[in-house]
DNA sequence: ATCATAATTAACAAATTGACGAACTCAAGT
DNA sequence: ACTTGAGTTCGTCAATTTGTTAATTATGAT
């Protein structure tokens, strides 16, 4: 969570017309003054007068690393009420795990490494690579009615796996009423799976899988990948 | 759309724990070589594999915006496949603008602007700056199922006007359904308002108001805002 | 009117970046 | 075995950034 907020605010300063801008509108959503901001930064409050005032055109990646997580690293300090402010609690956790990888993986060597077994989908998506997993539970998934803005960490080049899974249909009427798809589909331990499952994902050129593994499990197998 | 993707990669290679692997991820994602990036940027390749090879610590924010917006702008120039198919159809459209301001304006100016009356919420939030809005067509909002993810750019210190209110109760009930809370929820000419309404926007220690003004309207004196 | 605090500006030394080009590795074709 | 394409490594150097100190200008609050 609040790595999501450091990428947030770190890629609209960096795409800001006016980067210093940016910057001090974050400084003043955490409530800091320049100097505070220094002082968390061990720099003189010039220095960051100076970004703000964009008289570094290009300052590092380093350096806005830095400023971000200073702020919000100070805000959890505090009780991480402003970082929280921004989220509030997520109630009923649908997501029992979402991480990206580094390098890309084929999806066939994922499938492979959980058991999985295709039900549908034409395969030559198999060989392209992916970029990170969630993990959701699909009831909750339903109910929550929200979760489905946060599937996708970034990246619809992912695997999305589904728990709790009866026929397999409401997962994929969420999918095609949501207007960012993931490359496959895997629906975990699902008792049967309904032909509406199949068709909607031929509809929207879906790999849907199944596995007979469970959620621990796959995670372990997982955190192997980078 | 391309703003918030740059953004997001942007974001990305700035938290990220080596840089330059994210680089080179979202070039492998964008099908491109070092040679082809290389010559969207008029630098030679051995610069992209320096970046990317991480022979720079700290490269500048102006490295990486090029290098993310020469991506984006080159798969704009091929078609949008790539762009268009991590956002995929909007289909329609329940919002009916969103955006961010650069420096933050008081509540009470916005309020004063648009000529609204509020209907409750203790006031002293009204000195607090508001960095964005978004406008949505409330029905639209709730049938669509999936905008909630979308209403906001971020930072929630904004404003949500609903356009296309009866009652005013479901904007409401979706709102305390959601996660992330606005600070301001503003009624588009409602017909009128339900005691249900107020009473969840106390609950919820949101200010709640309503202008006779229309979406057009209201934009327009909201362009003046930066 | 005055004192303190916050923010801005300028001048400067040391460190780093941004870019080039040339040499080099590593597959994949043919 | 040779060639081509993609990617890597590194010495070089001008241009920029990072950070310091010190002086100056708001902006409040008493």
């Amino acid at each position: 969570m609040q790595k999501q907020l450091t990428r947030r605010m770190a890629g609209e300063i960096v795409i800001s017309e006016k980067p210093g801008d940016t910057l001090k509108k974050w400084r003043t959503i955490f409530k800091l003054s320049q100097k505070n901001l220094a002082s968390l930064l061990n720099v003189k409050p010039s220095v960051v007068c100076d970004f703000e005032k964009g008289r570094r055109a290009s300052p590092g990646i380093g350096t806005v690393r830095k400023f971000v997580e200073a702020m919000v690293e100070y805000d959890k300090a505090q009780g991480g009420k402003i970082v929280s402010s921004m989220f509030a609690k997520d109630n009923n956790n649908a997501v029992y795990d979402i991480r990206e990888f580094n390098t890309g993986t084929a999806f066939s060597k994922l499938i492979k490494d959980i058991d999985g077994e295709i039900l549908s989908g034409n395969e030559d998506i198999l060989e392209r690579p992916i970029y990170g997993y969630t993990i959701v539970d699909s009831l909750k998934a339903i109910t929550t009615f929200n979760v489905f803005g946060d599937l996708y960490g970034w990246s619809n080049e992912r695997a999305i796996f589904f728990s709790g899974v009866h026929y397999g249909r409401s997962p994929m009427i969420a999918i095609r009423a949501h207007p960012v798809k993931p490359r496959v589909v895997i629906y975990i331990k699902p008792k049967t799976i309904d032909k509406l499952a199949t068709k909607l994902a031929e509809m929207e050129r879906i790999v849907l899988v199944k596995t007979e593994l469970d959620e621990e499990e796959i995670v372990t197998i997982l955190k192997k990948f980078n």
